[in-house]
DNA sequence: GTCTATAGTTAGATAGAC
DNA sequence: GTCTATCTAACTATAGAC
């Protein structure tokens, strides 16, 4: 009996209530992939999962918050490719470009309905605000996935501080771009994305020369200052 | 009787429609800025405009249009402003930190609805997405502006094509902060606002000076030659 | 706590008469 | 060009079963 408790407690059975709201969540994905955000009702979803409406609303606050919750799932997956990926690669730009093309690869297939994440840019209060409060711990979790790049790369203190939060500003983006990409296998935002880890890469390496750092450093000092005074450090 | 047909070709007289369209418009940004963007219903401005809901869709074919009417509006303001403002101003920095402080003016009344601005960011397809094809118009209007910015500064080749686009794209993010600005008449973006115009002056200045241009050179070369295989050089 | 069933509200959007 | 009537779908509310 002790035993049993002690093995549900390392890997819990999952209750009733999660696997519907595993359930809905995966047949609402399907229905978005193949008919677009907009088209799929919640009436729709709710049906596929063999739910009532009601259950579906009693899980999910709003149709947008689904994609929020599988959006959690991709930033979970993103985490732990990256902690597998990440082995053995070294510079800023490999390892970012790694990061991101393993970021666009877990998206693939849902530009349909990615865009949904971007709707409420604009409104500080509400609750899927990519910018506002309610989501503040997925941008840190976000943000420290950037940090990785960063590990055993030989750059200067400013940058190190600078970076994680421009490589995540810089990703949303990207990721923007992806949404409108309709290239095949979205390549120009590969590509794009390439071609902006490089560059970065170099001009880390640039910033931190000898001949040009005393020029730049005072840059990156305001550049530190002035975010700061902006308040992007009360979060971090 | 041709005089007044002359008349009325250089100062048309406004139809019932175009009078009926402006009090509409008129009247709900009353009701936005009173009540946000949210709660103001399409029933609310028909009925403070006087006019059927209908009426208000046949004009506005959806709420968050006629936002993007406002918005029209506040472009050709601008450009307006910037055209009187800029003159004797000179040195990059002080011209940009004055295109962006009066944009900011104009808007500054009307941050509880500009987030609708942004609803469609992700939907390409949408026309109203601020980086699709039906607002690309707007979009080349406002880089206009953005170069207006550079007459008389002595910039290179690469930094005139890069600038209007990226301080576009920069003003973009200016007015996303704006809008979550809570401080005392958003100080802090207009703060923010000098602070990047000041810096981004004072890198211009660097980037072009003899003993660092050699090595920034080729980076400005690279990421103009990235930016066209991305497709930024198609709409421009 | 996890749902069903059902009825109702709201508001964006549209159709068709005038 | 304007109105009335109507539709749709997100969302809410509630009462109750398990």
């Amino acid at each position: 009996m002790f035993n049993v408790a002690e093995a549900s407690a390392r890997a819990p059975r999952k209750s009733a209530g999660e696997r519907t709201k595993e359930l809905i969540l995966e047949k609402a994905l399907d229905l978005f992939r193949k008919q677009g955000f907009e088209v799929a009702t919640m009436r729709d979803i709710a049906r596929a999962a063999k739910v009532a409406t009601g259950a579906a609303y009693y899980y999910f606050p709003s149709k947008e918050a689904i994609v929020s919750a599988y959006y959690d799932e991709v930033q979970r997956l993103h985490a732990a490719k990256v902690r597998e990926e990440l082995v053995g690669k070294e510079g800023l730009g490999e390892r970012l470009a790694s990061v991101m093309h393993l970021k666009l690869e877990i998206l693939k297939d849902d530009r349909k309905f990615l865009g949904a994440l971007f709707r409420y840019t604009g409104e500080p209060g509400h609750p899927l605000s990519v910018f506002g409060q309610a989501t503040e711990a997925q941008r840190k979790q976000s943000m420290e996935i950037f940090r990785q790049a960063l590990v055993g790369t030989e750059i200067g203190e400013e940058l190190k501080e600078l970076l994680p939060w421009g490589m995540w500003l810089g990703h949303l983006g990207i990721i923007v771009y992806f949404i409108h990409d309709e290239s095949e296998g979205q390549a120009r935002t590969h590509k794009l994305v390439d071609r902006f880890a490089d560059m970065l890469g170099g001009l880390a390496q640039l910033t931190d020369a000898a001949l040009v750092r005393p020029f730049v450093k005072p840059f990156q000092v305001r550049m530190l200052e002035t975010l700061r005074e902006a308040g992007w450090s009360e979060e971090t």
